[in-house]
DNA sequence: CGAGTCGGTTCGGTGAATGAACCGATGCTG
DNA sequence: CAGCATCGGTTCATTCACCGAACCGACTCG
């Protein structure tokens, strides 16, 4: 969302999750840290998204402890932007709207398929293994495309890795 | 978000979901259309919403075939606005978000409960009932206030009518 | 020295959100 | 029957976030 970022009269703690991660493009550079991406310019690429409104959003995911920003290389001076744990909880959201867009707007038609690293089972939108049974973590889920991906030729260095699959919240570009 | 609805470029389901549920106030309509609210007045009375808003999305859910629009009565004419198909499976949605800010902004003092409604188990945030083991869609879950509920001391109807303890989706107001 | 990359900031224009006012249809009261 | 209230909106002026393009400083490479 975005204008007014506040809900405040709603004593709820979907309006207060709604207030950080509500705002237009936010889940999209969140999705996007799990995917692996963690510097501007890629997240830039990826997104087709404005300048301004990149850096304020990442300032402000930084700020609300859902991203943390780290300088990996001094001279020229180079940030990433990585998932805390705070952000990597942000998980079931991201997979449960995924889902939801999957099913009603796709016709279930998946653009990613979800496996468990190791074992290779599939994992449902819960997090659940097919073959373990159990419940498996971002870190430990490999992402790769599914039959809808690509579906709209981009080139940009994110996609074209993308196509390769690997696991959730490994770094994707060099 | 709202301005720009369209995420044009992602080839994700994630982008097409949040075209829809993305805008500002669309999510927290939908939470009570599952609380049972069901009436233009009893949204805004709730919301605190802007009417032209929430006009403006109502109509753009009805469209998305999220919500259904039906008259209950005639003279005077009256409407109400009652969760599709649809509609119900964006629960997990709101059900993982509610679940972040529960944790992570509220440190873990939860507004709602969820109780399997018969059993009386726990509803965790993936369905699950903690007695039954088994997974309970929304229509079978029973909502009450939690502890951390009514911080805010509103004094409409929707909120007044949350006090006692009913099921997901039953109207909640005569 | 000059061109290129990275990670931004600045700026003007557009358009959505906001809050208040207004409105038409109907029912209720006296 | 007059007058007022309710419901479900629409209209309007203002505010403010988004947008895209241009610009910029620090640094590296050739």
């Amino acid at each position: 969302m975005a204008l007014g970022k506040d809900y405040g009269q709603q004593d709820c703690a979907l309006a207060r999750t709604l207030e950080l991660v509500g705002e237009r493009w936010t889940l999209l550079i969140v999705r996007d840290a799990f995917y692996g991406v963690r510097r501007y310019s890629d997240f830039l690429a990826h997104l087709d998204i404005p300048r301004a409104v990149l850096s304020g959003r990442l300032q402000t995911l930084v700020e609300a402890d859902v991203l943390e920003k780290r300088r990996y290389q001094e001279s020229p001076p180079r940030e990433e932007y990585v998932l805390t744990e705070r952000g990597v909880d942000l998980w079931p959201i991201i997979r449960s709207m995924a889902r939801w867009g999957e099913k009603h707007v796709q016709n279930g038609v998946a653009c990613r398929l979800y496996r468990h690293h190791g074992c290779g089972g599939t994992v449902d939108p819960t997090g659940l293994c097919a073959v373990c049974a159990r419940v498996v973590g971002p870190a430990e889920t490999e992402v790769a495309p599914g039959p809808g991906a690509n579906m709209l030729q981009r080139q940009d260095a994110v996609t074209l890795a993308m196509r390769r699959p690997h696991r959730l919240l490994e770094p994707l570009l060099p």
